[in-house]
DNA sequence: TTGTACGCGTTATCAC
DNA sequence: GTGATAACGCGTACAA
C-alpha cells in the first residue's frame, strides 16, 4: 500500500493508477498528450489519496509560476481598492496575485525583494515611491507595471491617471466658484506629489494666480500629515481653499479645521484625490478626484501579461483622464474676503 | 570560470571560496559550526557573485519555513492596521508574512489553501466568516490563530476582544444619555455579527427594554449594508439610537441619514465598532470601540510562535477588553419623544 | 567541515 | 497521439 505517514506525492498517485509521474504532471498542469480516459482516473485517484501538488518543488522546476507579486500600501483604501481588483483580474487569465505589504517598517525595495524570492514572473507596483531608476532596473529583470504613477526613465510600463489634469480640474473648479487665495497640501518629494503639486502651480498660473507661498508641504500622504498641515495653516490667516494631494491628507486637514470651529465649506473649501472610501461616505462628503481604479487594475494585469504570455516587449505607457467629483467640501468663497497668501499675477 | 547564463547557485559560490555547498548552506542559515573567516568569505563571494537563494529549492526540502500565513479583508481598514501589525511583529521574531487577501471573489478557504500550498508553518486568520469546525480542521493541520472572533469548536488558538462587553458598553453609554428607543444594525449570521447582536439584546434587557424588531439585519459589514439599513430605517418613525455592528456600517448609515436631512447626533445618535481610521478622522467623529488592533496583533504573533519555535501545545485564548471611545455622534435624545419599535419589558 | 543521499515535480528524449 | 524513462534542479540533512 503507498500510505506513507507524510502528504502523498505524484509518484503515490502515478502507482494507483498504475502510469508514470510524468503523466500525472501533465494531467494537473492540464497539458495536451493524456487520453480521457488516464485524466479522469488520474483525478480520481489523486481526489481519494487527498493528494496536492506541492508548489515548492513545482516551483523548483517549472519554467513558468503564474505567480504575479503586487506591492501595495495597504493601509491607503485606494491601494486596497485596486488590489482587490488586481485579484479578480488575474484570476480571469489564469495567475495567482502574491501580495506584499509596504508598511512603515517594511519598504518597497524589501518587499519587492521578497516577491521575487518567491518566484514571480511579474510585477505590479502600486503608487512605489521607489526612485524612477531603481523600478527601470527591476523592469530589465522581470516584466513591470507601475501603476498610478510615472516613470521618467527605462521602459516599464505605466498605468496611470493623469495627475497633473486632476489637479488642474480642481483647480479649475474652485476658481469658477471664486475662490483665489489657494492653498496646495503636498505630500512631500515623490514622484506621485511632484505631478500633482505641478499641476496645481501650472493651474494656479494659467488662471493669473501666483504660488508663492501657495504650496504646504505636509511630507507625505498620511491623515497625521494632513493634521499637522492644517494646524500650520492655523497659524496665519486661512486661505479660502485649501487642494490636498490625495483624500487621506484631505481628512486630517478636514479634521484639524473642523474641531477648530471651522466651517467647511462656509469659510473654507477643501478638496482630496483618489476618490476613496473616505471620501465618498460619512459626514465627509469629500470634493475629490477618481482614478478609476478599477479600470488600472484590469489594464495594468493586461500589460503584464501581454508580455508573460504574448511575448509583447513595445513598452505600454495608459493615462487615463481622471474625472473630478464634486461633493459637499467646496463652495464659493464667502464675500468680502482678499486674497493672503496667494498673491495675484 | 562558473559564470554559466543563468542565476550563480549555492555551488557557484563554494566553488568560488573553495569550501562545499553544506558549508554556503550553513553560512546563509547563520547555523553554528563555521569558522568566522570562512564565514566571512562565504559572503563576500556571495555577494560579488550576487548570489541569493533559491527559496524554492530551500522550501522544498528544510523543515522550517519561517513563513506565516495571514488572511484579511484588506478592504477593511481595521483589519489593514491588524496586518500592518502582525508584519512588524513576524519580523521580530523571525518570521516572515505572507498575505492572503480574501475578496467577494476570493473566497477564505482559497485564500488559506493558496497560503498552506506556500509552505506557511503557522496561520492567522483575522476576523474569519469560516464555520467553527473549518477553523478547528484547520487547527488541527497547523498552528492557527484566530484573531477577532470566537471559536466555539476545537482547540484553536484565539485572541479577540469581548466585542459582548463592548457592544454592552456602547448600550450602556446610550441609555445613560437618556435613550430608550435604541435599534441595532447587524452585520449577518456570522460569529462575529451573532456575538455583537446579542451583547446588544442582553444589554438592552438589562436596561429593561425589549428587543423585538429592535434589531435590523444589514447582511454584512460594508458600507453598502449601512447604507441599505438606514434607507429601511427612513421608512417607518426613526429611533433615537443607532447601534451598528462595526464602523463601515455606521458609515454607510450616517450617509443616508445625513442626506436626508437628519441632524446628527441631533435627532438620532449612531455609534460603530472598531474606532478605525474611518471612525477617528474627518467629520465622521464616530463613537465607536476600541479593539486594541496593535495589542491583538502582538498576542497573535506570540501565540503561533510560542507554538512553533517553544512547542507550546496548550490552548491560548486572550480576550481583551475593549473600550469605548465616545465622539460625537452621541448625544441625548431629544425630549419629548417616545419610545417606538424598542418596546420596555 | 564535507560528502552525498535525498526531496518532488518538470522536462527532455524515446518507444509504441 | 499516448505514455514511459531518466536526468535534472538546488538546497538540506545527516553521517562521517
Amino acid at each position: 500500500m503507498a500510505s506513507r505517514s507524510s502528504r502523498p506525492t505524484m509518484q503515490d498517485v502515478a502507482d494507483r493508477v498504475g502510469v508514470s509521474k510524468a503523466t500525472v504532471s501533465l494531467v494537473f498542469r492540464k497539458a495536451p498528450g493524456v487520453g480521457d480516459k488516464t485524466r479522469e482516473d488520474v483525478l480520481r485517484a489523486a481526489d481519494d489519496l487527498g493528494y496536492r501538488m506541492n508548489r515548492a518543488a513545482a516551483l523548483m522546476t517549472a519554467r513558468r509560476s503564474h505567480l504575479l507579486g503586487v506591492s501595495a500600501q495597504i493601509s491607503n483604501s485606494f491601494h486596497a481598492e485596486i488590489v482587490e481588483n488586481i485579484v479578480t483580474e488575474a484570476d480571469l487569465v489564469g495567475y495567482e496575485v502574491v501580495l506584499g505589504a509596504v508598511t512603515p517598517t517594511h519598504g518597497e525595495e524589501r518587499v519587492i525583494e521578497t516577491l521575487i524570492d518567491f518566484r514571480c514572473e511579474g510585477m505590479l507596483l502600486i503608487g512605489p515611491e521607489l526612485p524612477g531608476t531603481s523600478i527601470s532596473n527591476l523592469g530589465n529583470r522581470l516584466p513591470t507595471v507601475v501603476i498610478g504613477r510615472r516613470v521618467g526613465v527605462g521602459s516599464t510600463d505605466v498605468v496611470r491617471s493623469n495627475d497633473g489634469r486632476g489637479i488642474a480640474g480642481v483647480v479649475d473648479h474652485l476658481v469658477e466658484l471664486g475662490h483665489e487665495n489657494v492653498v496646495h497640501v503636498a505630500a512631500g518629494r515623490g514622484v506621485i506629489a511632484g505631478d500633482r503639486r505641478r499641476g496645481f502651480e501650472q493651474a494656479m498660473r494659467r488662471h493669473g494666480f501666483g504660488t508663492e507661498g501657495a504650496v504646504l508641504d505636509a511630507g507625505d500622504f498620511t491623515e497625521e500629515a494632513g493634521m499637522e498641515a492644517a494646524r500650520s495653516l492655523l497659524e496665519s490667516e486661512l486661505p479660502t481653499a485649501v487642494v490636498c494631494a490625495n483624500d487621506r491628507l484631505a481628512v486630517g486637514v478636514l479634521e484639524v479645521l473642523r474641531r477648530k470651529g471651522v466651517d467647511i465649506p462656509g469659510e473654507v473649501s477643501v478638496t482630496g484625490y483618489d476618490d476613496s472610501i473616505l471620501a465618498r461616505m460619512g459626514n465627509v462628503d469629500l470634493t475629490t478626484v477618481s482614478q478609476q481604479p478599477a479600470e488600472q487594475a484590469r489594464q495594468a494585469i493586461q500589460a503584464v501579461v501581454s508580455r508573460l504570455d504574448r511575448g509583447r516587449t513595445d513598452r505600454v505607457s495608459k493615462t487615463l483622464t481622471p474625472e473630478i467629483v464634486v461633493r459637499k467640501t467646496t463652495a464659493a468663497p464667502r464675500a468680502g474676503r482678499h486674497s493672503g497668501q496667494a498673491r495675484g499675477g
